[in-house]
DNA sequence: ATTGTGGCCTGCCCGC
DNA sequence: TGCGGGCAGGCCACAA
């Protein structure tokens, strides 16, 4: 996915359709919507409503409903969410050199998603805005009223006293604990690997062994990363990604990057200085 | 209970 | 040039 960043781009772009009445639900990709509801009872149910806010908590995508309902949007790694209308209007009008109606650009690992047999679910609003979901892989998903209780702090606003508690667990890799959405919210595999390789922490080291000097030292990169990331455009925009393939080198100190498993995700980092 | 694996899909890039 | 395998920003349901 998208990670964290990508969703609040995606977020701001929803913001556009607030205040709309949905006046057309196209949901009929059944196997993308999560949580046992179908197609049609989904649509049942959101016809009509209009859209009070449009939240994130990490890569969870929130569309609050006047009658009580959330909508909960999912991207996996090559969801895109895509406006057209009045509410594209807005978000060319807020992210300055973005293409209409496409908060984020072109996706890595996404190309080809301007495709409309990738349109996974879509709704449509009475003032004849639109709101789609493209994911050419079909990883993402809909759900109606998501657990939001799953998911831990905001990685964007987590607290020392919040990432502490994340950071509780002995001996899982401080990767895997980054990235369990449970702990910390919307850090994602190039996200997670800039943040420990710009903090000098190895992704193997156990979480536990922080110390309360190296939480707040994590906690302060792991914010400034991503508010840098955020302002760059994107996840992948970090000073270490370009390094991230093989044969890659620190960009720091020019050792050879290790490329391991860590948490089921390909993880490069710099055994010189990550320790 | 935790940890590992497969699955969902398409597209790109590499090596043969 | 063509083809096949590996790999990709995520996450869920299973099995062990």
């Amino acid at each position: 996915m998208p990670e964290l960043i990508e969703v609040e781009a995606y977020r701001r772009a929803a913001e556009g359709v607030v205040g709309r009445r949905i006046s057309r639900v196209d949901a009929t990709d059944a196997w993308y919507l999560k949580g046992g509801v179908g197609p049609g009872s989904l649509a049942d149910l959101l016809m009509g409503s209009v859209v009070t806010a449009a939240r994130r908590r990490g890569k969870l995508l929130m569309l609050d409903l006047d009658r009580g309902e959330v909508l909960g949007l999912r991207f996996g790694m090559t969801g895109r969410l895509l406006t057209a209308g009045p509410a594209a209007e807005q978000v060319s009008a807020s992210l300055a050199g973005g293409r209409r109606g496409d908060p984020v650009g072109r996706l890595l690992y996404s190309a080809g998603s301007d495709d409309p047999r990738f349109v996974r679910f879509a709704l449509g609003f009475s003032d004849a805005s639109a709101l789609w979901i493209s994911d050419p892989r079909r990883l993402g998903g809909v759900e109606l009223g998501p657990d939001e209780a799953r998911l831990g702090p905001d990685a964007a606003t987590v607290t020392v006293d919040e990432l502490r508690g994340a950071m509780e667990g002995g001996e899982l890799p401080l990767k895997a604990a980054l990235m369990d959405q449970r702990r910390v919210a919307g850090v994602g595999n190039l996200l997670c690997d800039e943040i420990l390789w710009r903090a000098r922490l190895s992704p193997l080291r156990p979480a536990g062994s922080l110390d309360e000097a190296a939480v707040e030292a994590l906690g302060e990169v792991l914010t400034a990363t991503v508010a840098d990331l955020s302002e760059r455009g994107g996840s992948h925009t970090g000073d270490l990604q370009p390094s991230r393939e093989r044969g890659g080198r620190c960009p720091r100190c020019g050792a050879a990057l290790r490329r391991d498993e860590v948490g089921g995700r390909t993880t490069y980092w710099c055994p010189a200085e990550q320790v």
